[in-house]
DNA sequence: CTGAAAGCGCTAACAC
DNA sequence: GTGTTAGCGCTTTCAG
């Protein structure tokens, strides 16, 4: 009772109150055998009584495993939040608990996030990671680690990933077959091999059905909003504006949407609008794209990862890339 | 070059290869002053060299601020989803990080995850905490706390919550001008304010539409969609089923319109049905809803929590709640 | 069966 | 200017 006022409940306070050592407590807690039962009942009670947690963070710093499984992401956006879905739902029901870290809100460069998040949360508050969307080759490091839509192709560390060089020439297939000649690209971010293939299924989509490859239709949205809008902007305010647009995910998709719109433009009558993703928003967005099955991705990273953590190898997972028609999407006018 | 080998890089290697001590490490890396420029640069030339990263771990055992805000939530389902995506915007620029906590993914009994939550984290990993439909009543805690969707009202800690009484109220009022007067509801979890606050809306809007009240139409959902399976089927399978369903969150509706489906009624031409949310997967079901703010919930709990950061007391927003009428409610056959 | 002591990686006095 | 020391909350040998 003569503990600090405002302050956590320690190990201290517990061993302090039932009277006995804190290695005493610490014993009893982790269940630890060769502690007398009217001892452990007693400091049980103690520990009911005053509601002590043990901190995730000095356990950390002294044991090997946390039972916690970490996702790193740059920032809680919708790609990275479906995923997390996934994650959550696959790790229900085992023993592990999910912490996400978002390392590049504060942060002004957004290079390295995840070598930064890693090194601060590998120490071993995390037994294991999942990275969304590295920007750079992972380090080789203690903790296991897989990748989803990672730096380079599936090599080296775990990966998950979806058909993107398939699924983005699909997309643009569509429009090809919709009518549309002069299709430009909002690319990527360009340090990811996602968008790198997606350029390249859009080029190779282009080049199989004869059209020309016009360098000037190729802009980058760096798969954020807010990069979309001048890249948006110079295509529509080119001397001979596209028709349609196929853009390397739905964030920039829709951003272009909205830019088109204060042109006084209309989708898809006077421009034709394919994203990549599928996030929820796509969907309020009437927007034609490319499914992922992020929920499927994320539930997949769980399972490699449990794997690991017992022992197996790093494994690579290539999901499938699926066009979904809406709205967005039509042929061109006369 | 003599560390071990698959081991993060600790101060102790960067004092060693620089050939300084520890305590210097960490005052150069802090920006104490008191360093020779020399020594100053030759330690952040170790550390660049060896990718050093402090442990978040370490540096928060010892320090009072980590400059991490964290999210406490019982899993990442959509609901709380949308929320981190507010809290993350708002968040960016700051000199915040998040780190998202799921404490009761892992622990079977749900209740009063937060408190262990907290507990486990509150040491001093985080510097304040945004808890998203907590179950219990929080501690009084060391760690500034903002709570999204209370237990009880908005008293004591700082809290976030929507007009659920009127959004209920309009819901139901919107059945009813539809012509329904068999208006089932679905209710949340009855833990939680914000649950008895819409079941309450229900139950004025009959009242006030001299409709009698029935128990039977009235199951509970606690917010889940598997919970809510039996509750929907029980209510269909009534002698005298309902003609709506006013359920208590946008997973139950989903949920109800589903089993409706599987009973053979068309939605809304058999059964109307109308959620609370609006969350993303509302509009791909195409559901009648009430609509929360939720990214602007994320961004004000951030608010209130970053003004406690900086000394002021605790706050209580009330955001209004706002019908979005969609495809699943319509005047009953017959 | 139980406790004393060491130490995880780091920071903050306080010496030198 | 820089190093030494103590200690955050906890687990883990190793004595008793």
């Amino acid at each position: 009772m003569t503990r600090r006022p405002s302050s956590r409940v320690t190990i201290r306070d517990v061993a302090r109150a039932a009277g006995v050592s804190v290695a005493t407590v610490s014993k009893v807690i982790n269940g630890r055998d060769g502690i007398a039962d009217a001892t452990s009942a007693r400091v049980l009670g103690v520990v009911a009584e005053l509601g002590y947690e043990s901190s995730l963070i000095a356990t950390s710093m002294r044991r090997r495993r946390t039972n916690v499984i970490g996702v790193l992401v740059a920032e809680f956006e919708p790609f990275a939040l479906q995923l997390l879905r996934g994650v959550s739902s696959a790790l229900q029901g085992t023993d592990y608990d999910i912490l996400a870290y978002a390392g590049s809100v504060s942060a002004g460069d957004h290079s390295g996030w995840e070598r930064r998040s890693l090194s601060r949360l590998g120490g071993t508050l995390i037994d294991g990671a999942i990275i969304v969307t590295p920007t750079v080759a992972l380090p080789e490091t203690s903790v296991a680690t897989v990748a989803i839509d990672p730096h380079a192709g599936p090599a080296g560390p775990a990966t998950v990933d979806t058909d993107n060089l398939g699924g983005a020439r699909a997309a643009t297939e569509h429009l090809i077959a919709q009518g549309h000649r002069r299709i430009a690209h909002i690319r990527g971010r360009v340090d990811l091999e996602s968008a790198r293939q997606r350029e390249q299924g859009y080029r190779q989509a282009l080049e199989a059905a004869g059209l020309p490859f016009d360098p000037a239709l190729v802009v980058d949205g760096a798969y954020r909003a807010a990069t979309s809008t001048p890249a948006a902007t110079a295509l529509l305010e080119l001397p001979e504006p596209p028709t349609a647009v196929f853009a390397a995910n739905d964030l920039s998709a829709i951003e272009a949407i909205r830019v088109a719109r204060t042109h006084g433009l209309r989708v898809p009558d006077d421009l034709s609008v394919v994203g990549f993703d599928d996030i929820p928003e796509a969907v309020s967005a009437d927007l034609t794209t490319v499914r992922q099955p992020l929920h499927e991705m994320g539930a997949a990273a769980v399972r490699i990862l449990l794997e690991m953590l017992g022992g197996s190898g790093p494994e690579h997972i290539r999901m499938p890339a699926e066009i979904v028609v809406r709205g967005s999407t039509a042929p061109p006018r006369g």
